[in-house]
DNA sequence: GGCCAATTTCAACAATTGTTGAAAAAGAAG
DNA sequence: CTTCTTTTTCAACAATTGTTGAAATTGGCC
């Protein structure tokens, strides 16, 4: 019977990441205590320090951990749309390459991934590390999205084309943020925890939201009719 | 010489929540002490306590204090935009009944309500508070809104319409944030604190995504073509 | 077994947390 | 002035924070 044996080092290593990443998600930064990190991962207080360092070492490899793979899955998903259109993908094609890596395999089945999700949130809305974290961690990737925007919008004004993935950004951070007020708010129409049915309706609002700023003759300027 | 008195209970009050609303915005309620708090608003430790009670207290006055106010503005303006258009508004005028009261008068201007729509978004993807306190002290306004809106998209789903209701405010929230990110991301070419600028492209953008879930024939499913 | 390094535990640290009760000061009213 | 209430200060509280260094344990290798 071979049993399957993990490293112990690993195992308490992911056992605090796992604690961090649930924790941190919950209750943010300063909400959570190294302690409680270590109670729910079941090791002493102590070793969170041991691997991490200081407290906000352990949020950055939170963070870290996790963003490598959700870019590289972003990236071939996004190749395969450029591939598979020759080069002239539609806008819709291009939102669904970055929203799918999200909604599929492990990353709806796992927990882990729905904490880091809702932490992301977490981190993107906050005025202290939103500007910084983010772009360390993930614009890089967001250029080649800007860049495939770019040629299914052609002509399009780069402010623009910013302000729009701004927009879209904050939709599926507030999605990802699952704090059922779309619940109460709809009387129990909607779901915060429904992934699909979020992903679907992002899809095609923020779809429309890019195309409306498709370059045309008129209606540049802002005033009403 | 007649100088302005104002009761200095009142100073404090206000100085007290001032600051709670600036420190809570930036740092969330838990990175906030009440002797950062006391000392931004020059006054002892213990005197919050004394005006507010508990710590949590605190922070609910501060959510509330302009809220009635934020919600009165943008009702005035929806029953406005409703009777201008007889009943018949277009989305846009919806939205920007909506958005508009954020940036007009003394909301630019004053500091206090930058901070006031900061601490908003903070709270609005809190998975700890987010469902409670959004719907507590903004969803019975934001029903007369859908209301607007069923009413400019005869036919749409309700479902459809909440959840392009979910993606409005997801961009909102994150606009109010103000993290800077769009300024690294886009170069410099936008900036986080043009908010005349993100009021524009939030309209166009949200617009049309709102417009996309128009009742139509076709269309209603997901596949792609 | 013994040896060495990596890992884990334990206890304690200084600093900081929200909160409180009593004392002090300020204001109002007579 | 005196008297009473409201407001403000002060000092202290028990609890909790992140972090650390030394001791204890474990694991691998000879």
């Amino acid at each position: 019977m071979s049993v399957i044996r993990t490293e112990p080092r690993l195992d308490r290593r992911t056992a605090i990441l796992d604690a961090a990443e649930e924790q941190f998600a919950k209750h943010g930064y300063d909400g959570v205590t190294l302690r409680a990190i270590a109670k729910h991962a079941g090791v002493d207080v102590a070793l969170p320090n041991y691997y991490f360092g200081p407290k906000r070492d352990l949020f950055d490899a939170v963070l870290l951990r996790r963003a490598e793979i959700l870019n590289q899955a972003r990236l071939e998903q996004l190749d395969a749309c450029l591939v598979e259109s020759e080069r002239s993908p539609t806008v819709e094609a291009i939102i669904r390459a970055y929203l799918r890596p999200m909604l599929t395999g492990d990353h709806v089945r796992e927990e882990g991934w729905k904490n880091y999700y809702a932490l992301i949130a977490y981190v993107n809305n906050s005025p202290e590390w939103g500007g910084k974290l983010m772009t360390q961690f993930f614009d890089p990737l967001i250029e080649r999205f800007i860049d495939a925007l770019r040629l299914a919008l052609p002509g399009i004004e780069d402010r623009d084309l910013y302000w729009a993935y701004h927009c879209l950004s904050g939709a599926l951070t507030l999605t990802f943020a699952q704090t059922g007020r779309i619940d109460s708010l709809s009387g129990g129409l909607c779901h915060s925890s429904d992934l699909e049915d979020a992903y679907e309706h992002m899809v095609r609002f923020t779809a429309a939201g890019f195309e409306s700023f498709r370059a045309e003759a008129s209606s540049k300027k802002k005033g009403r009719p």
